[in-house]
DNA sequence: AATGAATGAGCATTCATTCAT
DNA sequence: CATGAATGAATGCTCATTCAT
């Protein structure tokens, strides 16, 4: 594992830049082939360094695929921020605009999301649930808040309980897109993000009316 | 008068029957691990036979892989018969009820349909792509009809153009539903069932307007 | 094994049958392949048999090598009988025409003598060896018969002692011509026979005068 | 000066000799069993290294069957320099001698030649036959080579057509001895190299007379 | 900050052989 | 006369990981 010390400046970026190679490698193939699929020989093929070289930054395999994860949910986080509503803006209208911009997560970390939902699915390690479980926690709070946001002029007290009542309901449909998307790589994901902001304004309306 | 004598058959009996363990100790386990995860010597431990017999009745693991899909399949095509629609129910009160009965798939069939995941992420293998491929259109198919009865009554020229437009969306929130559950074990499916019934309801309703 | 009771002759000719296409594969197999290299399922598949029949006609692996090779010697035996002299014949005369005789077998057997040069290569089997030594034994004496032959008439009493002091010579050669074959399948063997022809006749001559 | 410190040079060395005894232990093992009958395990114990770190200094079994010939081949090609001759030689002489002197890879070199002439035979692999046909290639100039020295003298025109016209007899003849010599380890090769040189010295004076 | 060499455990697969039928 | 099913041991090879340098 690399040393905190002061040395020269040079190593320290050639470190950096040497595990940057070797998280872009394992993410690349391990998007594709899966944890299981990918050795770290592969991984270090790919990335040109020896094979030892890649313990020496990281302490296991499972380590890398970590900090595969850490990496990648960072860039997610930073992507899914919401946009502010427009005054006057129907629910309908908002969600439109919302969706359609995180959506575009789905076609821009495709990698990130494979990797996610392979995980999702095989988890039996503790590591690897718990960031499943953040990612997937983090996710759902931003469409509780697009979906409060989506209610916040029409019914601003019960804003917040009809993003609650939806939300699960939204996060399957946009999982589900992504993987429609896989097996797919053609399709239109912006139709089905669409077809989700007219589906949640409905579910949504009705929320409401069940909330009065 | 069949040629092959009763103790003939007890042999092939018994062959048909270590086959299916095989098969069973696969799904079982592939579902939990992923195909990668899950060794030839796993499955030859979880079904009791040594690891040659494996052999004998399988060709390769991806051969293993590829049973275990066909008869998955064949399970999954007979259970996700729609139900017949009774006279004077409303659209979202028919897709309710056929959308419960589909949702039973999902606990009943889970080992199918996690690997049935996990391949249509993975799936660089051509055989593999096409199991996903067939199964992936039937389901479709399946929906399509579904949202067609719904509307057969209040639309019945454009019932099935409903059935269309939606079917992708659909098929995507029931992927979602499934993958919810992967992660959340204990989650209501009914629910997501019975929100995915509304919002088919709706948006077969505006794209009813938009074919008018 | 076969059972030697008067059971129907279509049995018997059915495993006859069964038995020479067993051995069939099995030389065309193995002279390819070597002994090693050709797996008792290969020779199945080759034969049309199922695995287990051929342990019906053959107690092993290694009693298959050993029947085709039976059955080859005997064949190779019938093969290798050298042709009369002609009244007035020169030793050189005689010997290029016996040579050419001979060399029949090089392109007629090559099945079986590949098979043997491999054996006499790696046999450190008991059986194999002892195959091996009855095939050379049997191949140096019609070679030292040959050479008494040619020289029976210019030294009736010596013709027997000059064989003998250069059929070791003339075996090499042999068998080194036929492993020029197997690496220039299309090289002229006939060429080389009659080289061998005029290298004996100088030879025997030597040894004659040697013997005086 | 070389930028490797000593210390690597250590390391680079210890890897050497490993690889070094891995081929020892693969072509000895490999002249008495073949390739087929070597196992990689065997080479494994007999080189004291486990089974895994064969594989770091070769890429395939195969790799191994060519590292061996072509370490062998080189010493190989050491080996087979013709002497030089002396004045007023006649050819039968020169042959002897040099014939003698070649003679002595026979003995010298073994499990070379083992290795070398089961290739020849069994070769359905590209890189395999293109060593065979290289060292081929190699013997027959050198012994087109000994003849045309052999003759040099007698006729200096024709010496090397004479050369040419014999050399494949005596490649076979050759080829053959060093198989005798399989078979019967103790058997005279010194004998049959005699024999061959009078063989050559006879045939390469009837060639003589037919150039004339 | 890195890396060549090594390693024990495990991989998918094939082996020669057996045996109940 | 024949064979479908099975099996323990081995096959060539890859795995994640370690460590001296």
């Amino acid at each position: 594992m690399p040393t905190t010390s002061t040395t020269t400046n040079k190593r320290l970026a050639q470190g950096a830049r040497s595990r940057g190679e070797i998280l872009d490698a394992a993410e690349r193939m391990m998007a594709v082939r899966g944890f299981d699929g990918t050795s770290v020989a592969d991984i270090a093929r790919e990335s040109g360094l020896p094979n030892s070289s890649i313990y020496w930054h990281f302490t296991s395999k499972a380590g890398i695929l970590a900090a595969v994860m850490e990496r990648g949910a960072e860039r997610f986080f930073v992507a899914v921020e919401n946009p502010p509503r427009r005054e006057g803006e129907s629910p309908r209208d908002y969600l439109g605009r919302a969706m359609h911009a995180a959506g575009a997560v789905l076609v821009e970390q495709p990698d990130f999301l494979r990797i996610f939902t392979l995980l999702t699915l095989s988890s039996e390690d503790e590591d690897a649930r718990e960031i499943v479980a953040r990612v997937r926690a983090h996710g759902r709070a931003s469409l509780v808040e697009m979906i409060g946001r989506a209610f916040a002029e029409v019914a601003p007290d019960r804003a917040d309980a009809v993003g609650e009542a939806t939300a699960d309901f939204a996060l399957a449909a946009f999982d589900g897109a992504f993987l429609a998307l896989q097996f797919t790589p053609t399709g239109s994901h912006e139709q089905l993000m669409d077809q989700l902001a007219g589906a949640l304004a409905a579910l949504g309306g009705d929320a409401l009316e069940n909330l009065a």
